[in-house]
DNA sequence: CGTAGGCGTTCAATATATCGAACACTCTTA
DNA sequence: TAAGAGTGTTCGATATATTGAACGCCTACG
């Protein structure tokens, strides 16, 4: 199984708008060197191919990495998002989250909305994890294990999701946040 | 930053049981090769550290795949967000993040602010690591890779940091964007 | 003891990767 | 048109990786 590591050095280098001379130069040796490689009429020492991948930078390990990812989806209207407020939550409350089926995914994102007295009741317990998010309209009220405070907009918190959390907006107008929580456990 | 190739190879080779000719044998090299390699006397070409580890059998990404990844405060009033836009970013972006030092943290969330015409700039590629966002007020131009989309108040998006990445503002007012990144590298 | 086979290392010869300097080509500018 | 700066490529010289055959050190066995 032949590995075409010119062909893939090339297309990291064109990706990232570099020339062949401002690589080298980033990398410490010369364009000639670059030229050949991506030709694949020389097959670099381990010790150069670092070096040039220094200068991208990619990680070998990354350079090495088993062909291409399937390219995933990567833009979402707003109505694209999937509402996952379903599950017991009561009325008021509205989670939208980034994309459908996070198996694949490292991060969950939620665009949450709640209406005036909306509240999530004491949250389960979720697997270790940790999450945070940021405050853009209305006032909510939070809290994290024994610690409590109301944010506002342009106010955040990040805390370990293993500490039971609740979330309630005390205005009198639609509260909003971006959350996100990593990794997505269920 | 070094890669004991050597160090590695060797630890391979004993793990499964081989010796220095065994190996060679297998993979095609004389076993003088194996041993100056082991010894870090010589910088394998790519092409022979190959054929080396395809009679192990071992993958080149795994080869090279880092040692097992690594895998307070609560509340931030607005103020507190630590602006972080300062390296190098031009005019007219504000990068707000959610704490000061990330390194213990499995998440780095930011609230930004584009002024109109505002440009990240072709973003160096940050490690393997996933980041996803939601658009909240104005118009952003995102490009992912060679797939380019504007976004509106609402929309969202979700990729690989590997991919570079670039965000400009096309509107003609201020754009708000929470974005959130696992895990914080550097 | 002496011989045979295993191991990892070292050495001189050879193949190959890498360098520095040139080349050919495309732009832009005067 | 010429000159300059950019690109990627090619060439001879040099540094380095790789080879095949040695070496020294073990253990086993007659």
């Amino acid at each position: 199984m032949e590995i075409d590591v010119g062909g893939r050095l090339r297309r990291l280098r064109e990706m990232h708008g570099l020339s062949q001379r401002e690589l080298a130069k980033r990398a410490g040796v010369s364009n000639a060197t670059v030229s050949l490689i991506e030709q694949n009429r020389a097959s670099p020492s381990v010790g150069s191919l670092k070096k040039v991948l220094d200068g991208i930078p990619v990680k070998m390990a990354e350079f090495f990495a088993p062909e291409e990812p399937p390219r995933r989806r990567v833009f979402y209207a707003a109505e694209d998002l999937v509402e996952i407020g379903g599950d017991g939550a009561p009325g008021g409350l509205s989670f939208r989250q980034i994309g459908r089926d996070l198996s694949d995914r490292a991060l969950q994102i939620i665009h949450e909305r709640y209406a005036p007295g909306a509240d999530t009741g004491q949250t389960l317990l979720r697997h270790e994890s940790e999450e945070g998010g940021v405050v853009l309209r209305g006032r909510i009220e939070v809290t994290i294990g024994d610690q409590r405070q109301v944010l506002g907009p342009g106010d955040a918190y990040y805390f370990d999701s293993r500490l039971p959390h609740r979330f309630r907006n005390v205005g009198d107008d639609d509260a909003e946040i971006v959350s996100a929580c990593t990794p997505p456990t269920f």
